[in-house]
DNA sequence: GATGGAGTACTAATTCCCTAGTAATTATAT
DNA sequence: ATATAATTACTAGGGAATTAGTACTCCATC
């Protein structure tokens, strides 16, 4: 710990921690091969971002035989959240609605995806009266 | 023109974007009459970051007298939109439905919020319709 | 005990962001 | 014409991100 500038992740921290909420657990060997990107990295490059991403408190790391073994310390869902918060905050006034409202301008979505946007509310608004 | 590394403003180009964005056109004087922060920024400080914005392509500049007067290139919502994509890309696989199922899954959320998400959506699909 | 392999820590180089000062330019006022 | 004010261009320096090399530690095996 000490670092923990920015809540957010830059983008290469962002690929890594992908690679590592989806394997759940690993070492830096574990993480290089659960890597999406054609862009190959040293090793040595994949355990400084480790490292750092430790540093920031968005893993913890556990020592398995000789290795570092590390685990996400924010989860998947939590940090798309913080995400989406942030962006809600810098570029649409802190409202959710205008965000939406701005999502679904966009011409690329298709009818059905409005519908399942529909039916995601439309569960969430009948969990709420449940 | 000639930077265009990102297609993504960072924190303090965004700043100086929502600035512009809002008074339409300025100066740089104008633009730093708008920063919504507390915190001051040197003059110099403002006219060197709409030059980078310049240089990126994020705005254009006439010279109106001997200032310089910029006007935005992109859009806000264009900017919206981009960004939102961008995040669905990179965080929610490309389907902006896990992103609203993420949004409405905030505990933040007020019933009149949902309430408004569901008529943005129903309007949309009224549009379609129609 | 020496050697080798695996892994981490340390360090460094590059690049970009951010801030702002200084110099140069241009217009205005006296 | 000269002084003054405003503006832009150039420059620089600190901080962080990204990449990766080198050195060092540990452990196993010969």
């Amino acid at each position: 710990m000490a670092r923990r500038r920015s809540e957010m992740l830059t983008d290469v921290e962002l690929e890594f921690m992908i690679a590592l909420w989806e394997i759940g657990t690993g070492s830096v060997r574990d993480i290089m091969g659960a890597l999406h990107e054609d862009q190959q990295r040293a090793y040595t490059s994949v355990a400084t971002v480790m490292k750092i991403l430790d540093d920031k408190g968005f893993v913890s790391s556990d020592r398995k035989d000789r290795a570092l073994v590390y685990s996400p310390a924010v989860q998947k869902r939590d940090y798309e959240g913080r995400s989406l918060k942030n962006l809600s905050k810098t570029l649409f006034g802190g409202t959710p609605t205008a965000l939406v409202a701005r999502l679904v301008d966009n011409e690329d979505l298709t009818d059905e995806m409005i519908q399942e946007i529909k039916e995601i509310i439309d569960t969430r608004i009948r969990k709420d009266d449940g």
